[in-house]
DNA sequence: CTGAAAGCGCTTACAG
DNA sequence: CTGAAAGCGCTTACAG
């Protein structure tokens, strides 16, 4: 407690506890980094020492000197750290790199290229041991200049193809397929497609279902039902009150995400429609099970995207599996029944 | 282009820029810090040859040796990076904080102060800038360690009192005085309370908000009702339906926190009784309006709770306040009233 | 088992 | 305006 004064003064270093033990500056380090073979006396006077002055040791000083020059801290670059999807993966990445001592970064690129490339440069600035990228598809060059320079990195929920970059993707397609397939099973041959901007790959992933399932069932795709470069819950909104009061209104809507979805349901209820139409989402959200009816989903497990993607990451920082080819992975979707999703053609 | 070779080969440094550039290595580190006084000459030659050789600075080697020794990055310690309120609070920080060029590190406490310590230390390890915690309670020594270390600190969410820690909190306690008021001004005279584990000091500021208007109203809490250490949204489910099936049910529920009141509300829907028990939750959650009735919230600004917060901490890392003593901004809270609030007793 | 010296990649006085 | 030297707080051979 002696010495716990409020002033400012200047950091404790290796080498005053080194003085102030009576012994050297690589023992002080031996001691703080718990390297075996000092004798135990010295590693009592060097800890007590330590504690004594207030020694805190510097990650930052270590990692330079440090033969791998690791950080032990990785970086995240999601969408939006607040959305709900990017914040589970980010947990499940946390949790991850928690059990390896690791922290993590994390910022949003909102889905703008030049905001992933700030992002990028800003990390690797600071020396990060890996990346976890959900890619815009705009910065992939960058991504692959970053990864030759040695920085491992894996992109999650989008595919990207790059040297030595892995990828933990959903089956969008296939989720989507099989949801479409599963309304015109019930009847349904009037289905709308809301979608997010081409430019993300999943957009186009699962378009790709809507539209495999039609060329499968032989159907045609009636284009004024295809809507596939909404932003955001409003513009799905007013799409879907549009499409409802047309002279052919579509009997089901799929909606390929999460807050497409709620705009379209509330469409539906602004209308009085929730019962007469079906509604299938991609991509599960909070309370969606509390509406009345529930809305059925595809639902993706964002944690298990961040815990392989963190596996995959970790496990070439650690260096073993760091030349390896690109590895991809693919997390299968789920389809939860609600109700929404199993309402008839013909109210 | 030449020399984007795919082979591992050691760090381009500033000396090899300096050597190749044919300057001195001073002179490298004034051109790729933008400093002021380089004949425009070497700036060109410098900038060219870094770009060449695929020169990347870095920032920690940089911050080590720089006399105010900032690392550019800040420590967030959320409740659970993946809960929106935390995740609200998360990116409204990041933005603020990349206004400054300033990257932000995040972590997860579960509300357990050994883990709120164990990320306290791994930050500081790291020498971050600042810090903004939202405390468990349980690790306030030691963020008060960490503060006359001279690393300055935020508390978001909930108070503490600590020399030259700022706090911004929400005005928990009048928040939820007014919704009971509204709750009794309607008739209501059973008002159950469903709150958090009392560790916390938001839920306990929020009891006391309930307890004061009892008391303002001169009527007293039939403790029956009053259930305060609740973990999640299926134990207040299982308390609600409990509540609710007794001779002498609750006529209105206040439920002090977003699970518990996605609890509540699972409970009244399982009876069919969200028609007939008002029911007011304490901060806002998506889809909260698509419900039928819709819940009705006091609801709190998360995002400026983060902006403020990251203003106040940013003020004190460029030194100019360092020196202020502990500075305590309150965020106002908001009654969003959407229906399940206004449910009058008795049907 | 221990310590003096060199050096990680930079910035900062200092002298020219 | 420019560069050689010192040093930020550490770790790592190296010699004892």
């Amino acid at each position: 407690m002696a010495g716990d004064g409020d002033s400012a003064r200047r950091t404790v270093t290796m080498r005053d506890v080194a003085r102030q033990a009576g012994v050297g500056l690589a023992t002080v380090s031996r001691v703080i980094n718990g390297k075996p073979g000092v004798a135990p006396e010295l590693v009592r006077r060097v800890t007590e020492t330590a504690r004594a002055l207030g020694y805190r040791h510097d990650l930052t000083a270590s990692s330079l000197r440090r033969a791998d020059r690791r950080t032990a801290t990785i970086a995240l670059v999601l969408e939006d750290v607040a959305n709900p999807f990017s914040s589970a993966l980010h947990r499940a990445v946390e949790d991850a790199a928690r059990e390896a001592d690791i922290l993590v970064l994390a910022g949003s690129s909102d889905e703008h290229p030049d905001r992933e490339r700030e992002l990028i440069d800003a990390f690797t600035l600071r020396r990060v041991d890996g990346l976890i990228v959900l890619p815009t598809g705009g910065a992939d060059e960058q991504l692959a200049a970053v990864r030759r320079h040695g920085t491992p990195i894996v992109c999650a929920d989008r595919l990207v193809e790059i040297d030595r970059v892995d990828t933990v993707t959903v089956d969008n397609r296939d989720g989507t397929w099989a949801a479409v397939r599963r309304l015109r099973s019930r009847g349904h041959r009037r289905i709308a497609f809301l979608g997010d901007q081409e430019t993300i790959w999943t957009a186009r992933q699962r378009y790709a279902g809507f539209a495999g399932e039609h060329a499968e069932a032989r159907a045609e795709i009636d284009e004024r039902l295809v809507h596939r470069d909404l932003h955001g819950a409003e513009a799905a909104r007013e799409v879907t009150a549009r499409l409802l009061t047309t002279a052919h209104p579509p009997t089901a809507i799929f909606a390929a995400q999460n807050l497409l979805t709620m705009g379209a349901r509330r469409a539906l209820q602004d209308l009085g429609l929730q019962d007469g139409v079906a509604l299938i989402g991609f991509d599960d959200f909070p309370v969606a099970d509390m509406l009345a009816p529930g809305i059925s989903v595809v639902s993706q497990d964002a944690a298990r995207v961040g815990r392989t993607a963190a596996r995959l990451l970790l496990g070439r920082v650690r260096g073993g599996e760091d030349q390896l080819a690109a590895r991809h992975s693919v997390v299968p979707t789920r389809y939860v029944a609600r109700g929404s999703g199993e309402i008839p053609p013909g109210q």
